[in-house]
DNA sequence: ATCCAATCTGAACCTGAGTTCCACCTGGAG
DNA sequence: CTCCAGGTGGAACTCAGGTTCAGATTGGAT
């Protein structure tokens, strides 16, 4: 009765991963951009099947994004465990900047994955989907800290604010060589905060 | 030396216009689905040529957007006689508003384009690229008015927060019946205002 | 009547993502 | 050794958007 088969002991085992998949790839948009490297391209590098690719990420669009649904997992988590006494946007900005708190070693993959994603017409245009799902997830602790209907004005309206913050700092930051990503969506959520009252 | 030929009075004349292919789309697309909806279909029910149909639209994707071009011109002409002395976050709210008032007779196309491209996936991911010229133009403003560069941190980060809770007004607008759309508007610019601070 | 600018059109073509089908490999379990 | 679950591979196919190109229409200007 193995409860949790973390290991399975049956059948041929994979002979690539996720992630090597998506570090080839990802070396392959880069260089050569992302139109115009194939799923081919791609799949021979790796020195695997066009099928298999497509086995492992739903769509090429995909493959950008790595574990995002994990590190969504671990937002809400982050959410979860905040103190209940926070105002509410405080909390966002401290999940958000945890959300993107990377291992130093991981910032260069972070960042040309983001510039991928941000400077790709075509992942602009996918990213919508994954957008949705970030949103949700502050939406719905907004929802539950002001006890709310989590598809209510008021959530739905924090998710897209914070979205679009954040995106402001991400653009910005990978503009400029200087700069913590940490300090600009600091800066952005506590402009946020205020009322973006500038003037 | 004719300087503006507002008619040209040479060539053959046009046998279709872009509205009336739009309204034809659109039809089409709501009663059939966007993806389900070729541009054969789309040609075949204007009666024209399917090659026509792309000389009117860059891009199946176009269709449903009409004259935003020329929207985001008039947007950017309200910016431009607003009073100086108006607080910025105040004067974004005006200009949204205004920008969202349509004759009550084209509310019905205004909801259902809107509803188009806010639920279709494909037209979500392509609403990328537009959704960056209407940041612009309320980055724009916020620069002008703050004597900042346009591509600075505090305009970018402006016009991205303003385009977020506006998107959530539309969504919400477009799931409830009742409620006008200038109110949800107004309150999600009024939340933004005052840092989403609801605790 | 002729010219010519501007528009429409048809058909063939390209492209690459995503799918279908089925055969093949691998290695632990029995 | 044999079974078989689970993973790989590849060839062929579907599909619709978008492009190319060459030619047909229209109708005002001269």
């Amino acid at each position: 009765m193995s409860v949790t088969p973390a290991i399975r002991r049956v059948g041929r085992r994979p002979v690539t991963s996720r992630s090597e998949i998506e570090h080839i790839a990802l070396d392959l948009f880069t260089h050569n951009g992302f139109d115009t490297t194939t799923v081919d391209d791609i799949a021979a590098a790796a020195g695997i099947g066009r099928r298999t690719v497509f086995r492992y990420y739903a769509s090429k669009n995909d493959i950008p994004w790595g574990a995002f649904d994990e590190q969504l997992d671990r937002m809400r988590a982050t959410f979860a465990n905040l103190p209940g006494d926070l105002p509410v946007m405080t909390g966002v900005r401290v999940a958000v900047l945890d959300f993107n708190d990377v291992a130093p070693e991981e910032q260069p993959w972070h960042r040309s994955r983001l510039r991928l994603i941000l400077d790709t017409p075509a992942l602009q245009a996918h990213s919508t989907l994954r957008y949705a799902a970030w949103r949700q997830v502050v939406a719905d602790y907004a929802a539950m800290r002001l006890g709310l209907p989590s598809d209510g004005l008021v959530p739905q309206t924090i998710g897209h604010a914070s979205l679009g913050v954040a995106l402001a700092a991400y653009e910005r930051w990978l503009r400029e060589d200087s700069g913590e990503l940490r300090d600009l969506l600091d800066a952005v959520f506590c402009a946020l905060g205020s009322g973006l009252a500038t003037s």
